[in-house]
RNA sequence: GCCAGUGUAGCUCAACGGUAGAGCGGCUGAUUUGUAAUCAGCAGGUUGUGGGUUCGAAUCCCACCGCUGGCUCCA
């Protein structure tokens, strides 16, 4: 057979080779350190005999993007071993055991048994065992009805299941000394090969994510080819900890949650409303920049409106209720409704369009309990959300606006994202030449921009395709929050017209927009992405004055009251503490900036400056201070404008 | 909602069948301090709620409530 390889040479080797033996025929060390192969663009194993004639072949070395497909799925048989070696085969039944993004899982039905997190240990020994036993993984295939009879007489009911729904003729098994599961592979030569994993978390989880299966017990882990590699990744999680914004937001006096009097719905203090506030206050200037006119609708409307809407069909489970006169209103859960009201409550004639209204609508959901999670999973809150009321011909160009809005926003931020774009789905309203022409000019729009961006076919909503925007943070996490949508739909309920040149009415487009997503998910993330450390012009006290003594109160309350007037956020510290006590307390509540008044000070009529990165830049005039500052804020800067001062 | 874990002072945690404790924070006082914790004293709790077992329960059992992780990633 002719063996193609990725620098395009061409290799010879005997028919059924499998990719170690042609590794062997290119060298002995890259047969050793391979630990798989791509085969014709499928992950292969590496002692998997080869039976195709020609066949274009990469081997799969550890620091391979396809390698950690290998190690982890392995990985997860090893846990399946352990797991069965420890509580018996007979007990433990076996789900699915796939590899994930940062490690792998696997489900178990333990009869009589709850895994704890301490059961971990226990686990991740037996498999530090397996590992040294390097086992060898074999791989092998049988008839589906052989396969189905194994599996029965192995008392594995649920991969029976799954063996009844493979349309294949053939069914893969691997075999690593006792062990033995279904699995499509790929795996590594051996289970020595890789070593360094960690078990991380048990948890619930419904069989094939069914809720009315069975529930199975899932233990999370990773694994990784090289040590560090491990290491960071588990210090990621910790820093993961170390930010979450549920411990730093009350740390920093920004909000409080309680559960027992509202549930999902977070209390914002005085600190949290300034960041909340200069958030806002950023959106309104570029909105108004952007031509949005801000407008205001009510939270509770008729049940009417939301049957008109169709909010009734097909959100009522998500919805809050109140009754009144014996008429039913709705807390509303979107802001749509209200602004089409206010659109049809004027006569609009195409030189109207596009009409941009923007409102910083609170909109109530109901989720379920278990679905909280501090201010990114909420039942109240509130949307950067618009409505762009426009021609067909027009919505490219709106769309581009958006595109250009959401990215100066962004950046101020240092966020990086990304972009996906969602088509037609099976289910969907509006002609397919119409959907076609949305699509391509949305398109067009991120093409125009140089937008990269992956396309979901099928996973639009069913009134029109959608760009959604993913954001990264600091640690590299990803999160969806704008959302551009075209929607032919709700015009078409409202029966929504403008009239158009010809004197003739004509339906408009309306495009549902929002680029923070939810204010209080962004201050979320917003509080994880910088640790809490907010840049300058978001942060809720800009400034702290420390004075060394009592003797320097009186300076320092002047100086605070010059601050204040160049509209600086500012406090004194006077209470009767050392100067490294103030300094700390500051430095805990991410400061940005901390002026240290003492004898000098005063005798210079100058203040000491110290930056929060610990830095302490001595004495300097307040002016310059003042000056620099402000030019920081004013440009939203990211980083401390005397950081980059050498 | 479901599964598992968990709930002790404002916060972080100890006590694990025999009188509920520490550090931080708070308050009071002393100290007047030069860049991440000065010292002393005081206050603070029906151990999430309700029931049960027991001579005795924070501790064991049951129910409820809250919180945390997960319930999408398909052999």
């Amino acid at each position: 057979m002719k063996v193609k390889l990725p620098d395009g040479s061409m290799i010879e080797v005997k028919d059924g080779s499998t990719p170690e033996q042609i590794a062997r025929e290119i060298s002995e060390s890259l047969a050793k350190r391979a630990i798989g192969a791509v085969v014709n663009g499928e992950l292969w194993d590496l002692t998997r005999p080869i039976d195709t004639e020609e066949v274009t072949l990469k081997l799969v070395l550890d620091k391979d993007e396809d390698a950690p497909e290998f190690y982890r799925h392995t990985m997860a048989h090893i846990m399946a071993q352990a797991v069965m070696r420890i509580y018996g085969k007979e007990r433990v039944k076996l789900g699915i055991g796939p590899t994930i993004e940062k490690g792998f899982y696997y489900d178990f039905d333990i009869e009589g048994v709850r895994l704890s997190e301490e059961d971990l240990e226990k686990i991740e020994k037996e498999m530090k065992k397996i590992i040294e036993e390097d086992l060898k993984i074999e791989r092998f295939e049988l008839s589906k009805e052989e396969a189905l009879e194994m599996m029965k007489e192995a008392n594995q009911p649920y991969k029976v299941e799954l063996i009844e729904e493979i349309t294949d003729e053939k069914v893969s098994f691997y075999k690593q000394g006792e062990f033995v599961d279904l699995c499509k592979g790929p795996h590594l030569p051996s289970t020595g090969r890789i070593k360094y994993f960690k078990l991380l978390s048990v948890s619930g989880a419904y069989w094939r994510g069914d809720e009315n299966r069975p529930m199975l017990q899932r233990i999370y882990g990773t694994a990784f080819a090289k040590k560090i590699d491990l290491e960071e990744y588990l210090k990621f999680i910790e820093e993961s900890k170390r930010r979450d914004h549920r411990r730093l937001g009350p740390q920093l006096g920004l909000f409080t949650l309680h559960p027992d009097v509202a549930p999902g719905l977070p209390f914002f203090h005085p600190k949290g409303m300034v960041v909340i506030n200069e958030l806002i206050e950023f959106w309104r200037g570029l909105h108004r920049e952007a031509g949005y006119e801000e407008i205001m609708t009510p939270l509770i409307m008729h049940e009417r409106l939301w049957r008109q809407s169709g909010h009734w069909d097909h959100f009522k489970e998500n919805m809050y209720f109140t009754e009144k006169d014996e008429q039913v209103y709705a807390v509303k859960p979107m802001n749509c409704p209200g602004h089409i009201i206010i659109y049809k409550s004027m006569p609009v004639s195409y030189r109207d369009l596009p009409l941009r209204m923007c409102e910083l609508g609170r909109v109530h959901r109901y989720e379920r309990s278990g679905v909280l999670h501090g201010l990114f999973r909420v039942r109240g809150f509130t949307q950067d959300d618009a409505h762009i009321f426009c021609t067909e011909e027009q919505i490219e160009d709106e769309v581009r606006g958006v595109a250009q809005l959401t990215d100066k926003i962004y950046r101020t931020f240092g966020f990086k994202y990304h972009v996906e774009l969602s088509t037609m789905p099976e289910d969907h309203m509006g002609s397919e030449e119409t959907w076609e022409k949305a699509i391509n000019a949305l398109k067009r729009v991120l093409d125009s921009m140089d937008i990269d961006y992956v396309i979901n076919e099928g996973e639009g909503a069913f009134y029109g395709p959608k760009i959604d925007y993913h954001i990264e943070d600091s640690l590299g996490r990803p999160w969806q929050c704008a959302t551009i949508q075209l929607d032919f739909m709700m015009p078409e309920r409202f029966d929504l017209k403008y009239m158009g040149p010809d004197n003739v009415e004509h339906r408009p487009v309306m495009i549902h927009r929002a680029i923070y997503g939810s204010l209080e998910r962004f201050l979320g993330i917003l509080i994880e992405h910088f640790a809490g450390a907010f840049p300058t012009w978001l942060a809720p006290v800009q400034v702290m004055i420390i004075p060394i003594a009592d003797r320097h109160n009186e300076y320092a309350q002047k100086i605070k009251v010059k601050l204040e007037e160049a509209n600086l956020r500012v406090d004194v510290d006077t209470r009767s503490h050392t100067t490294s006590y103030k300094v700390r307390e500051a430095q805990m509540m991410k400061i940005p900036y901390m002026l240290i008044l003492g004898d000098r000070e005063m005798e210079h009529g100058t203040v000491a400056l110290r930056l929060r990165s610990g830095k302490d830049l001595g004495q300097i005039k307040l002016d310059a201070f003042i000056e620099n500052v402000k030019k920081e804020i004013e440009g939203r800067m990211l980083t401390s404008i005397f950081e980059t001062e050498e």
